[in-house]
DNA sequence: TATGAATGAGAATTCATTCAT
DNA sequence: TATGAATGAATTCTCATTCAT
């Protein structure tokens, strides 16, 4: 390479670009700590900057406001779990494996992901008004529903499954059962006296949805 | 009455308290509604005071700070909720109806009371830091508990339920069915395109999640 | 009297209403003296803080923000020079005399109040929006404008002024030969390369504007 | 050419000055709209690039600073007005004539103008700092004044004007009706309720300056 | 000559909290 | 018990300017 030769080589044009993008990427990156650790209105922009050990201005260079970039650190967390969920390959599976499969896949994204339920939680508090601006709405429509109904389309043939089960009303039930115990983990350990959050904990937890959701499903 | 000739009345003893009261209440109930507007964090110590109609200084005075407030209103809706809870006579009813009746109210508790589901995310959000200063953590434990693990046993006894089933986890998952529908409502909304708090909607809601509870519960 | 006799006087009431007056007024002047020296845009309100030797909080707590504060300047400022204008008993004059004093006072006016002429140049700058918000721009109408048209008809009537002289148009003359020399005064200085200010330069403005407006308006 | 075979052409270096110069002549017509439109405390620089087109780090590498560039719209714009001046030919005219026209031109440059105002307004807030660092100052004194003392004095021979009028006066008063009308339109136009600068408004003032000065000059 | 990225010093405004009565 | 006035420490956001290429 000629490069190596020359004492200040002149980044390739792709290789400048990716300076704005990872600087764009890291500050995206510590908003969305901050955000989750603090809430919207908690959140300090001063903070996100150090974090992202960037300059402060820089954060209005690439996002508006704080607004936008809560709205930005949104967008991004809905890519990354609709992207997660591509790598469910359900249709391969039974129809019981996959709902299980499913609730599996649902606890352990909100437990690696944590951020994704105080996120959740700030922008239903702002009344989910950044989701409305933004025009994806409609994209962020998990194409899991599809999958759900297709899984209890066919479960409900081969007779395994009960008929009538609404795929929109499973996947928030599933989803709920992880999200109220994960996102409101503090305050039922203080209720409950103990460690919700113990490895034992989390498997008596998941064995339990499994329970619930499938007991709902099957037939018999 | 004395009153009547002095000018600059002194109001008896027992009628300041009163007023005292009064004014903690009213600076509670409107600390209760902006903390459930807009979260711990986005509250304003002045808007409280507007909301009130009571002078700002005064919160400060009854409320040592916006954390002890905090506190204290969390406090407040926790005894709201356990009280509503003590109307409940589960021990009156067949273990598959309490169960239901235990859906229901919960589900129309939240609907009642959205300032409760918002006040749990944000302490939450503040590690519930504010329950664990509380001493009464451990008071706050639901009677529910105990009530539900009687019906269980109940329930197992007369072989119309499963055996096995943790009453904490189903009290969680119970809960959770109805919060997580309810506290993301505005995102959910918008992302599946329609309104999730039409009558009918909640209806539906409500019927699948008495389905889930039951269809997991009842034996056979 | 009984205050001088008690430690700590508790101020009556008008007394401790006045301490607000006198904040208010404080500042107001302090924002004159820092909108007159630096413009809207110019002007910080760290230093009309500095200036008014209070804490630049009050200044919100007074005044909404730098552009209400800036049209409450504005609006004292019509004030004063309305005021002043009453004080101007040009009816008692013969019409000539009268003129001649209108001038002579417009003159002075702007000598002593620099500020007058700043506050109405960043006005415009604004396009007047400062006003138009203010509903009080008719009341802004000088009465000045109707003792003219009454000076110009004494004297159209005894025989020593021209007919047909529009008052507002005169008016706006007068203002105008005393305020662009005043408000120029660093350039016009500049470019003539001498002091336009010097006592001798000041008489002979005076003069000439006299012997412009006097030497339109007299017949023959 | 041989500009076709290389790959990245240099252009031949009038061509770059061209552009250069081009640029730069962008650039100072920009800045001249926005110190027009905001003053100088209220432009941006941001703007100035936005308005030109031309990456903002241009505008530091043309001219040093803020401050230089808007004294160099300042010198762009003395200069242009002494340009239309020039083709100002008061000599050919009758002295009476001669004058009219110059309060024509004066108005009618003001009118097409107005950002000479806003500029000359800018300039004196900040004490014309920038005229005199600019050597020019006195290259500024416009030629008008010697042509008026000429107008001045052949009318006073021909015996239609009076004697004993001072040129500069002259000059400054004959700017000045024009420029506080103009300048200050906004204000005047809310005060007295009606738009100053309606077709007829305009017609109206400009005969009624050209009565004034007329009628100050002439004798009799 | 031209440009996108980056920055430090400020500027307006906000907010919980306290003073003084 | 009640209140209007006052404050200091943030906090968001802005702006002229420079870096690096």
């Amino acid at each position: 390479m000629t490069r190596s030769t020359t004492r200040e080589a002149t980044p390739a044009p792709e290789e400048r670009l990716r300076d704005a993008d990872r600087s764009q990427n890291t500050i995206l990156a510590a908003a969305r700590d901050e955000f989750a650790e603090y809430g919207l209105g908690g959140a300090r922009m001063d903070r996100i900057a150090e974090r992202a050990a960037l300059n402060k201005r820089l954060i209005y260079y690439y996002f508006e406001d704080k607004e936008t970039l809560f709205q930005a650190v949104l967008e991004q967390s809905y890519r990354d779990i609709r992207e997660a969920e591509q790598q469910l390959n359900l249709l391969e599976l039974a129809p019981a494996d996959a709902l299980r499969r499913l609730v599996e896949f649902t606890w352990a994204y909100y437990l690696e992901h944590p951020e994704f339920l105080t996120l959740l939680n700030s922008a239903n508090l702002h009344k989910a008004r950044h989701l409305q601006e933004s025009r994806k709405a409609r994209e962020l429509n998990s194409p899991l529903i599809e999958m759900l109904a297709g899984i209890l389309e066919r479960g409900r043939r081969d007779g395994t499954f009960r008929g009538g089960v609404d795929p929109m009303q499973l996947y928030i039930s599933i989803a709920g059962l992880s999200y109220f115990y994960l996102s409101n983990n503090h305050t039922l350990s203080a209720i409950f006296g103990r460690d919700l959050l113990s490895a034992k904990a989390r498997q008596e937890r998941l064995t339990h949805m499994c329970d619930v959701i499938l007991g709902y499903v099957l037939r018999n």
